[in-house]
DNA sequence: GCGCTGGAATTATTT
DNA sequence: ACAAATAATTCCAGC
């Protein structure tokens, strides 16, 4: 291919990935959709082609008693629905951007799978989950339980070989999920679900609440795999995990992505009774990516989603298919099949949750061992006779209320906002587990991060969540390949205390009054996991390879009249973790100048690290599918070189008649494979005003429209509506947003969103669609963008589940309702290239194969090549797409 | 002795 | 298949 950016590899194989799944696109789709959420399938055009899909779900929601889904009476619109009426940030979440305005970017290589990521798999609570409240008067947050972090297999997965449990367990075993996992796992869990926006909260009352949460606690509890001891087998990772680290496990061959060919060894270094099942078209990200495209990423995060609508079976087939994705498949039937599974009979199980009652969680935080998810997705005994479901437990239940990790929330919401006063550094060395402990994550400057609530006058002490996310171009989720490492002793002023959910280690830090909800983050360390092992877990898609970059994350839960719980959420910006990536990798952390004339010219200064005398920087300018169309060296004053800072000249646009602005992208280039990741960069018409109400030319990016041109206009756009778009009011957003989630929602219908979260929202604020969720679905970061969360407090209660939320379900889906229009760019993966299409692109400097030799100065527009993409979209689908982009694009135009 | 680092040797993967 | 380059882990040593 083409790309001779950092991304190359990524773009290779991205298209490659693609393509492959699209070809088995529509046998996947059906095999998907079985799993996916059965909210999709109302209402949404996909659901008729797969007919499965909603049996599944919702026999499990329904079949299981025990679970206690509070039907939610109000959330009509069902999740796109509501939305968070709140600040702009909402909608336009600033935290999945870099200091400078430019998306965070990262690993280098990220498979999204399709498959719906019910990952989350283990989940913490399954295995003993021990109460301690550590944090005495403070309020927490009520689903987090508490736990001594008992055996690593929190993050870790047992049971990941086992192959009986791959089912349930893949769903609750990954870790955040991914794209897919909204799309894939509708019922299950919340914290797969990124689209799931959080706008809406489940209520407690509503039996199909529960049960959403439960799966999102579920993901967190889901896994059948829980104690080792339960399993007969340990498997690999768990020996690893557990056992002696004399020797590194062998890295886990299904894991590992090869490019092209896809060969993958298929190895499994543990006998599986069944073909790891893993399986799930996924569309694999290998890129330099440690710089990370955000536009790339961005897109390929759609294509993946999109992947995982129309693909699968193929590659569940296909030779070269990298195991991992063959196993997907595998283990979701086996999964559906435990869903359907009762509630576990396990007795040590605490009381059924309609015992308890809110007032009660307090306590129930406390409680050991619980499987919420157990119950639900408990592994039938004949397959694997060593999976115990476990009891139902007040934990478990409690978990549902508040919203996955991997959700997106805001950062604001009403007069609260939760900010992070002082950010860390840019670098942290991680240690392993072999390793003592490398200390807290400091500021920059000095001292320790810290975070302050802002707008809270309550006297209660509140609870501050910390994990460590993922600082790539998707949603925040919590990161696979680390976690936050609790610091105590003397030089740690800041007590804090584990707890785990879903694989995921949290920190928990009282807010108190008495220092105005400002806490110093002076005990959080980040632990890095053995790729192998975490990679081998079962649900695990994303691979740790160069994904070295992590975001802390911190969220409060705010009680709310009515015993629901606010819940608000920021992310810091990325910080990487890896020694030599510290001390090799250029870093930029700021750039003096986020946008500037098509002439160039003018000096930028950049600040960051590991800059050299050598150190190049590229502009680069991406097609949709990843191309570079153009490519330009900067110049750069080696004079004014500094380790921490570097001029460089503004190189002019390939095109100086641009109307409207093109983001494009640089990097800073020490020599190969040592870059830095994108920054982004807009270039402004020369001359002409950039408001505009109509697109105009068709090879602007910005301008282009229609499925096909979108290639290059949906990678831009997010940025734009992030950094130049951003309009002040938010209600604004909120109306375009919605637009985009009704037409969305019922063409494709990622289900995940549908997480009981969204019933019942009490707040205006829910009631509508919320851009910030449709923002997130396609892969744009946004750590801070999710719409708020407010729900109720669990009311743990078996309550029939006689209303289902179809109809909520297809609001709910995640489908990208922003501006952005994410979704469109999936949506132009299927379509026809019927607009805009040209022939060569062109660009300079470097010399690109794909790229024509073209002045960078010619005036002319230079064509841009856009991948050509089957053609298996229905009109209406294109229909909804090109509305989608022309609105996007009036509103961009508009703002800008 | 422990925790925290900075470095660097080793080993695993990719190119 | 092999070698070189890279990235991931594990070790060491000093404070």
């Amino acid at each position: 291919m083409t790309g001779l950016g950092p991304d190359q590899e990524f773009d290779f194989e991205f298209l490659f990935e693609f393509d492959q799944s699209d070809e088995g696109a529509t046998a996947a789709t059906g095999e998907h959709y079985s799993y996916a959420s059965s909210g999709i399938s109302s209402g949404l055009p996909l659901s008729t082609a797969h007919p499965v899909l909603p049996a599944p779900c919702h026999d499990l929601q329904t079949s299981n008693p025990v679970i206690s889904v509070l039907p939610s009476t109000g959330h009509p619109s069902g999740y796109g629905g509501a939305v968070d009426s709140g600040p702009a940030g909402y909608f336009l979440p600033s935290g999945g951007t870099r200091p400078n305005g430019a998306p965070a970017l990262e690993s280098p290589r990220i498979e999204i799978t399709s498959y719906l990521g019910l990952h989350h798999g283990s989940n913490p609570f399954f295995h003993d989950v021990e109460v301690e409240d550590t944090v005495p008067g403070a309020r927490r947050a009520p689903s987090t339980a508490t736990l001594p972090l008992p055996g690593l297999e929190a993050y870790r997965d047992p049971t990941c070989l086992s192959p009986a449990s791959s089912l349930s367990s893949r769903s609750c075993n990954s870790e955040a999920s991914s794209y897919e996992s909204n799309y894939s796992y509708p019922y299950a869990s919340p914290q797969t679900s990124p689209w799931q926006s959080p706008c809406v909260s489940p209520k407690t009352t509503d039996p199909e609440d529960g049960f959403p949460r439960g799966l999102g606690a579920c993901n967190l509890l889901a896994s059948p795999r829980h104690s080792p001891s339960t399993s007969p087998r340990a498997s690999v990772t768990e020996e690893s995990w557990l056992g002696p680290r004399g020797s590194r496990p062998s890295s886990p061959c299904n894991k590992r992505k090869y490019g092209l060919n896809g060969r993958q060894p298929s190895c499994s270094p543990h006998p599986s009774p069944t073909p790891s099942p893993q399986g799930s078209p996924r569309v694999s990200v290998t890129d330099d990516t440690w710089l990370g495209n955000s536009t790339q990423y961005t897109s390929s995060a759609i294509v993946a989603a999109i992947n995982a609508l129309s693909t699968d079976s193929s590659l569940d087939l296909g030779d070269g298919v990298p195991v991992k994705a063959r196993k997907t498949t595998l283990e979701h039937t086996a999964a559906m099949a435990l869903k359907v599974e009762p509630a576990g009979e396990d007795p040590g199980a605490t009381p059924p949750a309609a015992t308890f009652s809110p007032e009660e969680f307090p306590t129930f935080q406390h409680i050991r061992k619980g499987a919420f998810c157990d119950q639900y997705l408990s592994v039938p005994q004949a397959p694997c006779p060593w999976v115990k479901p476990k009891p139902l437990s007040p934990a478990s239940y409690m978990s549902p209320s508040l919203p996955a990790l991997d959700w997106q929330l805001p950062p604001h919401s009403g007069p609260y906002e939760l900010r992070i006063e002082v950010q860390p550094k840019s670098h942290h060395r991680a240690h392993y587990e072999t390793e003592g402990s490398r200390g807290a994550v400091k500021a920059s400057a000095g001292g320790h991060p810290i975070v302050q609530l802002h707008g809270y006058l309550e006297n209660e002490p509140l609870t501050l969540q910390l994990f460590i996310g993922t600082a790539d171009d998707r949603l925040l989720r919590p990161h696979a390949f680390y976690q936050v490492h609790r610091i105590t002793g003397k030089t740690v002023s800041t007590t804090s205390h584990e707890a785990i959910l879903s694989n995921t280690k949290v920190l928990e830090i009282l807010l108190l009054p008495e220092n105005n909800m400002r806490a110093i983050i002076d005990c959080a360390g980040i632990l890095k996991l053995r790729n192998s092992d975490i990679e081998l877990r079962k649900g695990e898609t994303d691979i740790g390879r160069k994904n070295t970059r992590v975001r802390l994350v911190f969220r409060v839960h705010i009680p709310q009249p009515g015993g629901r719980t606010l819940s608000l959420q920021v992310a810091s910006n990325p910080i990487e973790c890896s020694q030599r990536s510290a001390q090799e990798l250029p870093l930029v952390e700021k750039q003096s100048t986020d946008s500037y004339l098509v002439v160039g010219g003018k000096k930028m200064v950049l600040s960051g690290h590991n800059f050299l005398q050598d150190s190049k920087v590229i502009f680069v300018e991406k097609a949709p599918d990843g191309h570079h169309v153009w490519e330009m060296e900067a110049k750069t004053d080696r004079e004014m070189c500094k380790p921490n800072s570097l001029v460089v000249e503004i190189p002019p646009f390939r095109n100086q008649r641009i109307t409207s602005p093109v983001q494009v992208n640089f990097y800073v280039c020490n020599g190969k494979r040592k870059r830095s990741q994108y920054q982004h960069f807009t270039y402004l018409p020369a001359n002409v005003p950039i408001i505009k109400t109509e697109p105009t030319d068709d090879y602007e990016p910005v301008q282009t429209c229609g499925p096909v041109t979108q290639g290059l206009s949906p990678l831009s756009k997010p940025y734009y509506s992030q950094q130049l778009l951003l309009p002040p009011d938010p209600g604004a957003c909120l109306v375009a947003g919605f637009t985009s989630c009704q037409q969305r929602s019922t063409v494709m219908s990622p289900p995940p969103s549908t997480s009981p979260k969204l019933h019942d929202l009490s707040s205006a604020t829910y009631t509508k669609c919320s851009p910030s969720t449709g923002h997130s679905h396609l892969g744009l970061q946004q750590p801070a963008g999710g719409a708020p969360t407010t729900q109720e407090v669990p009311r743990p209660r078996a309550v029939p589940s006689s209303a289902p939320h179809p109809s909520s379900h297809a609001t709910l889906q995640p489908q990208p309702c922003s501006p952005t229009s994410p979704s469109a760019v999936g949506h132009q993966q299927h379509q026809p290239p019927k607009v805009h299409r040209h022939e060569s692109p062109t660009t300079q400097p470097l010399s690109l194969p794909e790229l024509h030799e073209d002045s960078s100065h010619n005036l002319a527009p230079i064509p841009v090549t856009v991948k050509r993409e089957p053609e298996e979209l229905d009109q209406l689908y294109l229909d909804d797409v090109n509305e989608i982009i022309r609105n996007d694009l009036s509103s961009t135009n508009i703002h800008s």
